[in-house]
Order: structure tokens, then sequence, then C-alpha cells
RNA sequence: CGGGGUGUAGCGCAGUCUGGUUAGCGCGAGUGGUUUGGGACCACUAGGUCGGGGGUUCGAAUCCCUCCACCCCGACCA
């Protein structure tokens, strides 16, 4: 390709709203250009990268007995009423209707679609386990896309699902699936990619992993202990705690004027965070009132809370719903409360933590030395749930090994989760069984995002000036910078090096311009490419033309007759 | 949905507070010329519903009302 006719120019200014290394870099090379909000077109170059990225993960699923479909962006909301989730899915579901007035959606994943799929075409045992995947556009109204290409509305997403027979065969398929994405993510070049265990979310008791490039921009919180052995989200992630267990001393009342805040608790009192206890209030989806009593220095963990209360919503409660149960808010305490009332839910670090300081239920008092087995009746406690419900903090203990965990951030760049029979039995997506009966699919999905992907190689592999793109996904493989072309020799020199390349099935790009050339090594490093050749009067004059590997400052002189062999064994050296 | 912010040429911005000829600047684009090893220079040219609508005024990019779009933080995220 000619540099002086590819669409898609570099830009000097970044867009005033980029933060991240790939949203700056993707718009001021031109890979790509907004659209709407979260929604953006793709350049050649942008182009060029996720059709590698795609090929990549296509061979990957290949090898793993994955068969390629396509199923269609647009399906009648029918469907998606047969497995509930018409319903249950919230406004980042874009529903409309067609000419006829029928209600339709834009797919934002594609479960129902292969369900209605493999009713049909899958029928025995005998066809079992398969996959089927697609590479295809999925849309999602999300709330706030951001960040360029890493959190946006309208994406490509290869999306992969697994039919089985058996748990055992899915769970095996899983490990499978789990290997041929390490290989796609080390392929692509993600220099730091690791699969956490994460949260499944409302279905519950499933297997789930998420592959999560680290980068400092990744919107996912991960805890991972020092040798390995413990990787989680966050959002399900679990620490163990050393509890205070000593000797319960006996309860104390005192006051602690205008202190509502655990901070001003503690220094008032002359004690920890971690000495005193909290109690939040919640209102669930269906606008009942949940008391949670967590350690003074632990946070609650939403989405461990949720999944517990199976209440996809959760919002403070207002004083007003506080008072309205009989608590006082600021000094709230589990021991006036009847728990047969309301629901309370405690952390373990509340009930196992000895002698804490929490609220007297009463207005600027606290009670010292609460201990929750000793000062609450066994009928109270039968009320109460204990539950892990505590946010992970960095240093915690890890679980396995008790080592501090590490706290990093991740772009979540593609999941795998074992699905059971949740969709299959839902949409009577069944197969017969050796002894004739029908029986749901036990399936498997499995998501990698494209665009996403390409931009979280690019949070791993770049410097100040731009990409440096892995071989096996750059735009191209080699670039020749041509300075002075208007000069013969140059001009010769170069064309022949771009065809005889071309004609090796070396992907060129040729920098043509004529521009200066402080102007062409700056866009040579916005397009990444790994391989750059300088064809200049200066060093021709001594047959030379000079050789830049973009992930090196360093320089080299090839002999001009002798740059076409080196060129070609670089590139096979690389793929 | 809550909080904050921004809309002026393809991109980045000034001008708005304090209303007043023809709305500017840089980058980018086109033409001609000089340049040619890390974003050169000169000359000329094209490009604007100042986010939309309504109002105040002799006069509105500027003041008021209203709607919209976009961005950031949070909530949400199969």
């Amino acid at each position: 390709m000619r540099l002086s006719q590819l669409v898609g120019q570099r830009i000097k200014e970044a867009p005033r709203d980029a933060q991240s290394a790939s949203h700056v870099f993707l718009i001021r090379g031109g890979y790509c250009r907004p659209v709407s909000t979260g929604i953006y077109s793709l350049l050649p170059l942008g182009q060029r990268i996720c059709a590698k990225v795609e090929a990549i993960i296509r061979e990957e699923m290949n090898r793993i007995d994955g068969q390629e479909i396509l199923m269609p962006v647009v399906l009648p909301a029918e469907l998606w009423e047969e497995s509930g989730r018409y319903q249950s899915v919230g406004p980042e579901l874009l529903r409309f209707k067609d000419r006829n007035d029928k209600a339709m959606l834009l797919a934002m994943t594609h479960e129902e679609a292969v369900c209605q799929l493999a009713r049909t075409e899958i029928n025995s045992y005998k066809q079992l386990p398969s996959m089927l995947y697609q590479i295809q556009t999925k849309y999602r109204d999300e709330a706030r896309p951001r960040a360029g290409l890493i959190r946006v509305r309208e994406f490509t997403m290869k999306d992969g699902y697994s039919f089985h027979a058996s748990q055992e065969c899915l769970e095996a398929y899983y490990a499978r699936c789990h290997e041929a994405y390490e290989r796609i993510f080390q392929r692509v070049g993600m220099s730091e990619c690791i699969s956490i265990e994460a949260d499944s979310g409302m279905i519950g008791g499933a297997v789930s992993h998420e592959f999560m490039a680290i980068a400092d921009c990744g919107e996912d919180t991960i805890f991972v202990s020092p040798d390995g052995s413990y990787k989680a989200n966050r959002e399900c992630a679990v620490s163990h705690l050393v509890y205070d267990t000593s000797a319960p001393l006996p309860l104390e009342k005192v006051a602690t004027p205008g202190t509502k805040s655990i901070e001003d608790v503690a220094a008032f009192l002359g004690v920890e965070p971690s000495q005193t206890g909290k109690a939040v209030f919640y209102t669930d989806s269906e606008g009942k009132l949940v008391f949670v009593c967590i350690r003074g220095d632990i946070e609650v963990n939403e989405a461990k809370l949720k999944k517990l209360l199976k209440s996809p919503q959760l919002v403070f409660a207002s004083d007003a719903e506080i008072e309205a149960a009989g608590a006082v808010p600021g000094y709230a305490s589990l021991l006036d409360i009847d728990c047969a009332k309301i629901r309370v839910v405690v952390d373990r670090s509340f009930a196992e933590s000895a002698n804490l300081v929490v609220g007297a239920n009463e207005a600027d008092f606290h009670t010292r030395n609460f201990n929750f087995a000793r000062d609450l009746s066994e009928a109270a406690r039968a009320q109460i749930q204990v539950a892990d419900i505590a946010t992970v903090r960095e240093g915690d203990p890890c679980p396995v090994t008790g080592e501090p965990l590490r706290m990093l951030k991740g772009i979540e760049v593609g999941n795998i989760f074992q699905l059971g029979t949740k969709y299959s039995a839902a949409m009577s997506c069944t197969y017969l069984d050796q002894d004739g009966k029908a029986k749901p699919f036990i399936m498997g999905c499995y998501g990698i995002g494209v665009g996403r992907t390409m931009a979280a190689v690019i949070e791993q592999n770049h410097d100040e000036y731009g990409p440096v793109w892995p071989m096996a996904v750059a735009p191209y493989h080699v670039h020749i910078c041509a300075l002075n072309i208007k000069q013969d020799n140059v001009r010769e020199v170069s064309e022949k090096l771009y065809a005889d390349l071309q004609a090796a099935g070396i992907e060129v790009l040729f920098d043509d311009r004529g521009e200066k050339a402080g102007f062409m090594f700056n866009d040579a490093d916005l397009i990444g490419v790994p391989l750059r050749v300088i064809i200049s009067p200066k060093t021709l004059e001594e047959g030379k033309v000079e050789f830049k590997r973009r992930d090196s400052r360093d320089k080299e002189m090839i002999d001009v007759d002798r740059v076409f062999s080196y060129l070609t064994e670089a590139v096979a050296e690389a793929l």
C-alpha cells in the first residue's frame, strides 16, 4: 500500500476527551473514527488489525473443533421472550418495532438465537459435543461508553456456544477452550493477560472465567496473590482476614456525641476502625429494606450482596426508611432490632470479631464490646444470614497462601462461562439421548471482544510516539520510508524493494509522499509497523539503506542488495 | 438516573464575564514556489445555520428561557 493513497489521516493533536493510550493512538493514528457515542467506524489500518485478530481467533476456535456460523443482529423479541430475557434485561437491550409493529431487538449476545438453531439442527447425542461460533456485530446500549474502543455500544465479538450431554463433557471442553483463549491472547501479542475467577452473576453456582489484559486504564479491579495461585475479580474476590478473637468484655454504653461516621467514632473513642462495626442499609429491587452489618474498616461488596439477596438492584436506603424500621441512622444497632421483621445480613468480619464498637440505636451513643454470638439470642441469630459480603482490599491475606494480595486493573477481553441448562431448558432446546429421552443441552458460552482486544494490545504495546504492533497483528509487516523520493536512485531503489517484497507476499506500506523526514518518521511511529526501512540519498551513496525496528532505538545499515532477503527473513522470524 | 463540564471551520481552541464594523488563531485541506534525517517556510485559496428553537434589545456567539448533543466522575454492565 502506498501511504499517499491510504485513507485515514494521522492527526497531530489528541482528541480532547481521550485519556487512555489506545484511545489517543487509535484516533491519532487513523485507525478508527467516532460516529456517535460509543459507535466507531474502522479505517483501513484498524480494519486490517481487527481482521488479523479475527483470523487468529478463527484458527484457534477451529482447532478446538468449533464450527463457524453467522446469526443475525436483528432478532424478533419473541425469541428473547422464550428465555425470559426480553423482560429481565434492562435498557441496555435496544428494543424497537419493525414496519408491521412487530417487536424486535438488536442482539447483545446470541444464546437465544443459537438455541433456536441448535434445537432444530442438533438432534442426537451422537452429534455431541458440538461448538458453534460466530464473529459478529453486537449492540449494547451502554449507559456510559468510554475510553475509545474499550467500552463501546456497537462492537464486534466472537461468541461461541458449546453443547454437551454431560457436565463432565462441558467441563472438559471448557478447559480446552480456556487453553485456546490463552493461545489467542498470547498470539495477538498481549504481554500480560490472565484468566481470573469471575462473578457468575445472577445465574449462580456456575463456573466462569474472565480474561483480563492488565492495563492501568482497565475498568475491572483484580486481586492476585504473589505466586499466582489466586486470581479473582474484585466482584467475587475473597480474602482470609484474621479477626480479633479475644475474650468478650462486658457491654458498655458510651456517649459519642456527633459521631456518625466510623472515622469519627474510632477517633473519639481512640480505637481502630477495625475495632468497630458498621450498619449499612439498602433497599432491594422490591423496595424492601436490608440491614447489613460489617466490620467498620471494610466496605460492603455490593456484587456479592446482590447475588446473595438475588436482587439485581440495591440502593442505599434513605434515613426515613431506616427510621421506619425502628433504627437510628448513624447509630443503628442489631441489639434493638427485631430480626424477624427485617432482613439482616451480617458479614463474617462482624460476626466473628470480638468486642466491637457498635451503635446503641440512640442518637449520640454507641455500645462497646459487642460480641455477635454472645449478645444476640439464638432465635435472633437464626433469622440472620451470616455470609462473606466483604470487599477485598489491596494487601489483604490471600485465601490460598495467606500472602498479601496485589491489586491490578484489567480490561476484560474475553470470558468463558459454564452456562448449564439455563437457556436450553427454558427454550426446549433438547437432544435425544441414548435412552431415547429428550434432554436439554448442557451448554457453555465463550466470548472475545475483537476491537477491545486491539485496544488492549495497544495499552500493552506502545511508547510515547504510538503503538508498537506485534508482527502477528500489525497492519503491515514492513514500512518503507523514501526520503527525498524525487531523486532518481531513491525512487528506483524504493519502488523495486516495494515491488519485490509484495511479490514475496510481504505486507508493505510504502511512504512515497515525499514529505520531510521528521513528518514521515512521526507518521511511521503512529502506524507502528514492526520493521522500517529508510531509503535516502545519504545512505545510498555508500550502497546502503537503514533498517530500524519499531520496538528499538537501534539503527542498522544494510547493503542495498541484501535488504530484500534481510527483511523477508526478519518477517518470517517474527511471525 | 445523580453530580460536574463543554458545544464557535474537518481537528484543537480564543472571543462570552463587561452585547457594538466584515467572528479570529493554530493544525489540517487545495494551488504555486523554496525546502528535505524527527511533525520546515513563503504567498494565495477554499471552508462557519457561533448546537437547535424562542425571547430581550436599535443591535446577540455574548444576556434570558427552553430543548438537544457530547464529554468526565459515580450508578448500571448478558
